[in-house]
RNA sequence: GCCGAUGUAGCUCAGUUGGUCUAGAGCAGCUGAUUUGUAAUCAGCAGGCCGUGGGUUCGAAUCCCUCCAUCGGCUCCA
């Protein structure tokens, strides 16, 4: 016998031998019945492996990690076997679960797979499903497990086993399809009910750009066709809130393909919405004691080379502008610091003068890759809230904190509250990629880990995302599709400061290096401003969204009126205006409510007799009449409100 | 940049196997009627070189190729 401890500690006593699914079942029917997976002395096993020790385990239903990842990947499995049926010869890279569903990545050979396939291949996969086919695990020699692939010509498999360890190498089988994996697995594939195969997309094998590309495929599937249904649903909604549909809709933003690509024009709407997010966050940094600057769109191909940029991306950048004058050559400028470097060396600095903090919205142009741009996440050229921290070394962890302090600030304010906050470190391997020694960059590491320890911030840290001068403290957010953006950025920086040798006067009277901090909270204004977009839903907060009121007169007897109420509050600062259109009032509460503006004043003859306003609010309803007076103040304090509750 | 898909009025979309397609609809726009009470009043008008360039064909929005742009990924992101 051996003993088997679950999570509340209560053991149990069963045969040696004795499987997950067993020991689920010995619990409860129920339980065996929800059961995906085991974790057994923390690894996760599949639910038929024999246990033949005292143990201590958990059962993972569908709402564990656990139990979700199993479940995928057996469904990549699945998929692997249909693809095999359908496409005979096809060879297999990997196939992993991922945060939703699953993928495998596949070398068709002579096929091609795109979306249209996609049905055919489902269909097989829920025959397939159907069967109840056994995923079965086998222990195999390195030895056998290359004679399998090598005879099956999967040379992909065979790469990945080369850098296995003899004796840690497993099959599982469900069907004629056999993989290499390490599990776990589910009991057998009838546990997949409802299979969605999502999209066909390029991935390089290994993620190496050099490498061949495979087609990945990938998929979600899930225990019951009505989760299946609702995530599909899910999908669907979010895509309504996509800040690009929104940005068109609400006429904030556009594109034009006469201007270029990845160049963003910005309508009256949005231009006056990011206006107001500068104001704001340039109160916020008065407060802190920066000093705006302003910097040219273009600096002489030198300030590149001295920062070191020009080596490491001029080649794939916008080309040097050239001048009628014999090898002079500009830059669009891709970042602000060279500049904001050059406005320090233009003084002499004291320590007392230290830190020297300047900001500028800059906007910088890069090169990317045509197939990077989206909307107004990644475009070609954008407006950093940029900053330059130039301090002594002894205030690098201060300052680095008061910079956390804004961004969180800023995060709170605007209501982001799925965010994650990412320490960027060097890839360790690949020291050549970056620039400076081994002894700054320590410095630069340390100052951020203490820093962040210092607020108590939970970290994941990223190796081989610093940027090539210095590591960085990233703030992460999420789009409606779960795709991850870095907002906020905090980065320091010795090496700027040597490159373009810049010195402040110490109290010994000698000259010293100061430490630099770069750093953009919002991290671009188009980016922040799409997430935004998507966070709210296009409902801007009333404080800043573009228009506040909209005056809706029941015809056009009241439109006198309607001006005035609109004046009125415009003269306040309220910002209102008038749908005079020849319209029913339904007509215009609908066009308006779509407009996503906060408030719908309606006025006919009731309101024009009592000087009142009927109120209604976007996506609430009729709030019934007050006096036009009284809602003025009841405007301004909700508005007031929420800027007391941004300055706390 | 790479793989796959898509590209028809300002917007959302129809357009069957190439043949009254001289390309349609709804919304938005304009004109007129209507004077409206909490999510779409009615009628009329106007609006398109069917992304671009080339090809196949008696005939192309429809088939093929180039380029451009967009979308989903990959790679990249100072």
């Amino acid at each position: 016998m051996i003993k088997i401890s679950l999570p509340d500690n209560s053991v149990m006593e069963f045969e040696e031998g004795v499987t997950g699914l067993e020991i689920a079942q010995a619990i409860s029917s129920g339980l065996a019945k929800e059961v995906l997976a085991i974790s057994v002395d923390d690894e996760v096993w599949d639910l038929h492996r024999p246990i033949n020790k005292d143990a201590k385990i958990k059962l993972h239903k569908w709402n564990d990690e656990e139990g979700k990842h199993a479940f995928w990947h057996s469904s990549a499995h699945l998929m692997a076997e249909a693809l095999e049926k359908l496409y005979p010869g096809i060879k297999f890279g990997i196939g992993p679960s991922i945060e939703y569903g699953f993928y495998y990545d596949v070398d068709p050979g002579g096929w091609t797979i795109t979306d249209a396939e996609l049905p055919a291949i489902e269909k097989k996969m829920k025959e397939l499903a159907s069967q109840k086919q056994e995923y079965v695990r086998e222990e195999v020699t390195k030895k056998r497990a290359l004679e399998y692939y090598r005879k099956k010509g999967d040379e992909y498999k065979v790469e990945l086993i080369k850098e296995l360890e003899d004796g840690t190498i497993s099959f599982y089988k469900n069907g004629d399809f056999t993989d290499l994996c390490r599990g776990p697995h589910l009991p057998h594939t009838g546990y997949i009910k409802a299979i969605k195969l999502l999209s066909v997309a390029g991935a390089y094998w290994r993620g190496d750009e050099n490498s061949k590309q495979l087609t990945r495929i990938y998929g979600i599937t899930f225990p019951k066709q009505k989760m299946l249904d609702e995530y599909l649903k899910m999908l669907e909604e979010a895509k309504k809130r996509d800040h690009r549909k929104l940005g068109k809709e609400l006429e904030l933003f556009a594109f034009s393909q006469k201007v270029g690509q990845g160049l963003p024009l910005w309508l009256p709407k949005g231009a006056q919405l990011r206006e107001r997010l500068e104001n704001f966050l340039k109160k916020i940094q008065k407060e802190y004691g920066y000093n705006q600057v302003i910097s040219p769109h273009i600096g002489q191909k030198e300030l590149y080379v001295t920062s070191g940029h020009y080596e490491k991306y001029g080649h794939d950048s916008f080309q040097p502008i050239n001048t009628p004058a014999e090898g002079e050559e500009f830059l669009l400028k891709p970042m602000n610091c060279p500049h904001h470097c050059e406005i320090f060396k233009h003084f002499q600095f004291s320590y007392k003068d230290l830190p020297v903090r300047y900001a500028e919205f800059g906007t910088v142009y890069r090169y990317e890759q045509s197939g990077e741009l989206h909307g107004l996440t990644r475009v070609r050229g954008f407006t950093q809230d940029d900053a330059h921290i130039f301090c002594r070394p002894d205030q690098l962890k201060e300052e680095f904190i008061k910079v956390i302090d804004i961004i969180l600030k800023i995060f709170r304010a605007l209501q982001f509250e799925n965010y994650t906050v990412q320490v960027s470190l060097r890839d360790p391997e690949r020291k050549e990629d970056y620039i400076g020694s081994d002894e700054n960059w320590e410095k630069s590491e340390k100052a951020i880990l203490e820093a962040v320890k210092e607020k108590e911030l939970e970290i994941n840290v990223e190796y081989g995302e610093a940027a090539f001068y210095g590591p960085k403290l990233d703030f992460m957010v999420k789009d409606v599709l779960n795709r991850k953006w870095q907002l906020g950025t905090i980065q320091v920086d010795y090496n700027l400061p040597e490159r373009f040798d810049l010195e402040y006067v110490g109290a010994d009277n000698q000259k010293h290096r100061p430490v630099m901090i770069h750093r953009a909270p919002f991290g671009s204004m188009e980016r922040f401003v799409a997430v935004l977009i998507e966070h709210t839903a296009g409902k801007f907060p009333l404080w800043l969204t573009p228009e506040q009121i909209v005056v809706l007169p029941i015809s056009d007897k009241f439109n006198d009126y309607a001006k005035n109420v609109s004046n009125f509050l415009n003269n306040y600062d309220i910002r209102s205006i008038v749908d005079l259109r020849n319209e029913k009032v339904g007509k215009k509460i609908r066009d308006n409510e779509l407009k996503k503006i906060p408030y719908l004043l309606i006025v006919g003859e009731k309101e024009v007799e009592s000087e009142q306003v009927s109120i209604r609010r976007q996506g609430v309803g009729d709030k019934g009449a007050m006096p036009l007076k009284e809602f003025k103040d009841y405007i301004i304090n909700e508005i007031n409100e929420q800027l007391d509750f941004i300055n706390q």
